[in-house]
DNA sequence: TTTTAACTCACATCAAAATGTGATTGCGGT
DNA sequence: ACCGCAATCACATTTTGATGTGAGTTAAAA
């Protein structure tokens, strides 16, 4: 660990930590951030491990923002969201990383995560991305962020293979109806509801309302 | 509808079109973007139904990119996105719009929009925008990129109101399993699931198994 | 220590869902 | 004109789910 500070705080002084294991990677952060003015102090890691001890021993020194990889010896960034949360729960987390892989991009998202940012940025766009995340803001990299929009469009959800009416009745068991509701607010025959069902569950190759329940809402359908 | 082209066609040029109301903006906007290189032409539309008409009539003129403002005189920018996407699947669509609402955005990005500007933005970060979506990547607003990630975030979602023991045969229902199946991977009676599944509805003020496999998909529990 | 909450099990009853078999109607395409 | 598919309905059986009532165990909290 490695602790450097400007002992003259102005009113948006950041500390800030750093948890990467590549030394040359860490150093050239270091360097870089420690001669910006609004970054208070800037304290390096080179793992999850790491940086916990620390984190147990100098409870004080609390970094408002946490650059994060995520191929670190030992513990992954991914799995030291939560403890960083856990501990810091009022700490920023932007993650720092070459992988750029959805599920790793989900993961950390979910995990509490803010920002996600390419290896390949440049200082001067992670020192943006810094200063946006400290006023409440976040930042994504191009290519990151065009997955997160990807994810929500309905581009890639596949075109249902359920007729319209068969639509409409599984829409009814989402909303909670039974087979005898369904047949109300569709006008028609329980035995109708039923056969549509059967017909469904064969289409899908599934056997139980839950799984189509959970199909429909997975698929947004 | 007005169009204005610079007919010195590059590798890269973009053919830009922005469907926006307000004149001063939509006109700041052409006046802006036509001096850059590598835009290729600008076509402005003061509403959807101005678009829908031209792209009738001129359907080879196809825009790489759209701005599209929400608030619109007739139809909204956003129900007008499956319209564009219909007649346009190749277009990329950026928002560009005063409205920050979470529902707004994610009905954009659900809808197809691959990125989200606020209208505070300035000019040349629009620009950048559009260089940044024809090269394959997104962008959104620090605000926006925000609640997007908050969205991922556990942290909005409130903590369980259920027990452990609770949750478990939740996880077994959404797995699609039966009471009789739950009790099997669990390893107790069937009663047992029963009475737990009971006081689960209690609990969550619901009344049958499609409900709470819903409330647990959509509360990621 | 008493109490509470979580977890466990049993018995009983009625409603709902799953599964099968069979049939009619109407529309779009060969 | 014929075929296939979507949509409609009926009847029957078995399994599963929903609801109630009652009660025992354990571990932690008051």
């Amino acid at each position: 660990m490695r602790r450097i500070s400007m002992y003259l705080c102005t009113m948006n002084s950041i500390h800030l930590a750093i948890i990467e294991d590549d030394k040359i990677v860490r150093d050239s952060l270091l360097a870089y951030f420690i001669l910006k003015e609004d970054i208070a102090s800037v304290t390096t890691f080179h793992s999850m491990e790491a940086f916990t001890e620390d984190m147990k021993e100098h409870i004080a020194h609390k970094p408002h923002i946490i650059l994060l990889d995520i191929q670190l010896p030992g513990m992954t960034g991914i799995d030291g969201i939560p403890i960083i949360k856990n501990i810091l729960p009022d700490s920023e987390i932007i993650m720092l990383t070459t992988f750029e892989d959805s599920d790793k991009i989900f993961s950390a998202l979910c995990a509490g995560a803010c920002s996600y940012l390419s290896k390949q940025s440049s200082l001067s766009l992670i020192y943006e991305c810094v200063i946006t995340v400290k006023n409440g803001g976040s930042y994504m990299s191009p290519s990151i962020a065009r997955k997160i929009t990807r994810f929500f469009s309905k581009e890639n959800s596949v075109s249902s293979p359920l007729t319209k009416r068969q639509t409409d009745i599984v829409h009814g068991l989402v909303d909670g109806l039974s087979y005898k509701m369904v047949a109300a607010r569709l006008d028609i025959s329980i035995d109708t509801v039923r056969t549509h069902i059967m017909q469904i569950y064969r289409t899908l190759n599934i056997n139980c309302k839950g799984e189509l329940i959970r199909w429909a809402i997975e698929n947004r359908v």
